[in-house]
DNA sequence: TGTACATCAGTGAACGCGCGTTCACTGATGTAC
DNA sequence: TGTACATCAGTGAACGCGCGTTCACTGATGTAC
C-alpha cells in the first residue's frame, strides 16, 4: 500500500510513524534520521522534501502529540469540579500510556517550546483545558493546574516511565486516583470536609 | 594547583567536575568524553585510566548525586510526621535547585538503574529515608512517599527546569510547599482535621 | 644520600563509524492543448 | 486519446565532523637497597 515505486505515496506520514517507533524503541537520543529513513523505506536526503532537518522533524512529532493529548483531555465528560480535576489528571497518565513516542517526544525530546511557537500554542490549548477544569476549585486556579500536571507528570515519569528504577513499580492508576483524593480533599476548608 | 605536568594529581575528580559543568552547559545529551578531556586539560585516552568508558563516568556522577541527595535528607531536622515529610520534599528542590548538573545525571542521564548495583543502591538510601519520615502518617507509607515523590519531581521538572515551557513559571518552592499542605492535610480523616 | 628499577598515569596517533546535510540528478505524475 | 512539458518527490554519492575507543609508547613518581 505504500512503497508502489520511486513516489512514496506518504512519506511525511510514514517519517513521523517511524520516528514515534524508534523513540519508543531507542529514547529520544537513539532516534536518527538515517535511521527513520531506512525504516520509512527511503534515502536520508527524501526527508528534507518533507521537513527542514532532524529538529523540525521531532518537534512535529511533538505538535501532534500536544494536539492529541488536547483531544483526550476535551473528551474528558466527567462534571465540573473535582471529579473533572481528576479525570484529567488520568487522562494525563492514559495518554503518556497509549503514546509513548508522543509522550517522549514532547517532554524528553529536547526541543525548545521558546523557539517554536506552533509547538507552544498546541502545548497552551492543552494547558487551558486543565486550567479550565481547574477553576471554581477552592483555589487559585493556576496555582491548582500547576499542582495537578506536576503530581500526574511525576507519577508518569517516575513509576509509568520507572526512572525510579524500582523492580516492582507500583501501579500508577490507582495511585495517582488517591493521590488526587487526597490532594483535593485536601483544597476544601477544614470545616466543611470533600469536595462538593 | 592542578595541571603540575605530566601527572594531574586528581584527574578522576576533575573528570567529574568536568562532567557536571558540560551537563548543565549543554544537557546530557551534548556530555561529551572527549570533550570532558578537553576541559579537565587531558587527552581523551586518559579517561580510561579511572573510567571504564562514557557511561560509566556518567553513572559514577550520577551515584554522587544521589549520595549527596541522601545527605542533604538525613540533615533534614523536622519534627516527625507532616512537617519532617513536608521538608524532606523541599530538600529535593533544594537538592535540584543547589546540584543541576547531578540532578540531570540522576534522572535525564540515561542510566539503567537495573544494570548498576551501586547506583541502585545510592538510589535506595536516598529513598528510604523519605519512606522512614513518611511511615505513621495517615496512609500507606509506600504510597505517600511515592505521592510525594511524585509531586516533587514534577514540581522540579515542569517548573523549577521549566520542561512546562512557560515564560513566567511559578515560583516552585512555595507552591510546592502549598501542594504539600493540601495533600498531607487530606490525608488526615475527614472528621479531625490538619495534621497532628 | 644515591642509584636502579617497577609502577602507572598520561600521550598522541590512529581506527572505524554513523551522523546530518548538500548537491546535481532523474524518474514519475499530472496538466494543457 | 495523444503528446509536450512543468512540477516535484525521490536518488545516490559525497562532504566534513566529532565521536568513543585502542594501542604502543613515555615520562614522572616512589620504593628498595
Amino acid at each position: 500500500m505504500s512503497k508502489q515505486g520511486y513516489h512514496h505515496g506518504n512519506l511525511r506520514a510514514a517519517l513521523i510513524e517511524a520516528t514515534l517507533a524508534l523513540i519508543v524503541a531507542k529514547g529520544p537520543q537513539g532516534f536518527t534520521l538515517s535511521e527513520a529513513a531506512r525504516q520509512a523505506g527511503v534515502t536520508p536526503a527524501a526527508i528534507y522534501r518533507h521537513f527542514a532537518g532532524r529538529d523540525d522533524l521531532v518537534a512535529e512529532t511533538a505538535r501532534q502529540g500536544y494536539e492529541l493529548f488536547a483531544a483526550m483531555l476535551s473528551e474528558v465528560s466527567a462534571e465540573p469540579g473535582a471529579p473533572r480535576v481528576r479525570a484529567m489528571a488520568l487522562a494525563y497518565l492514559a495518554f503518556a500510556e497509549a503514546h509513548p513516542g508522543h509522550y517522549v517526544a514532547m517532554f524528553e525530546g529536547g526541543i525548545d517550546l521558546a523557539r517554536r511557537p506552533t509547538l507552544a500554542d498546541a502545548a497552551g490549548r492543552a494547558r487551558d483545558l486543565l486550567h479550565d477544569a481547574c477553576d471554581g476549585m477552592n483555589a487559585d486556579a493556576a496555582e491548582v493546574t500547576a499542582h495537578v500536571w506536576s503530581l500526574s507528570h511525576g507519577v508518569v515519569e517516575l513509576y509509568l516511565r520507572n526512572s525510579a528504577g524500582l523492580s516492582h513499580p507500583p501501579e500508577p492508576r490507582a495511585m495517582l486516583s488517591r493521590a488526587l483524593g487526597a490532594y483535593l480533599s485536601g483544597l476544601a476548608p477544614p470545616a466543611s470536609q470533600a469536595n462538593r
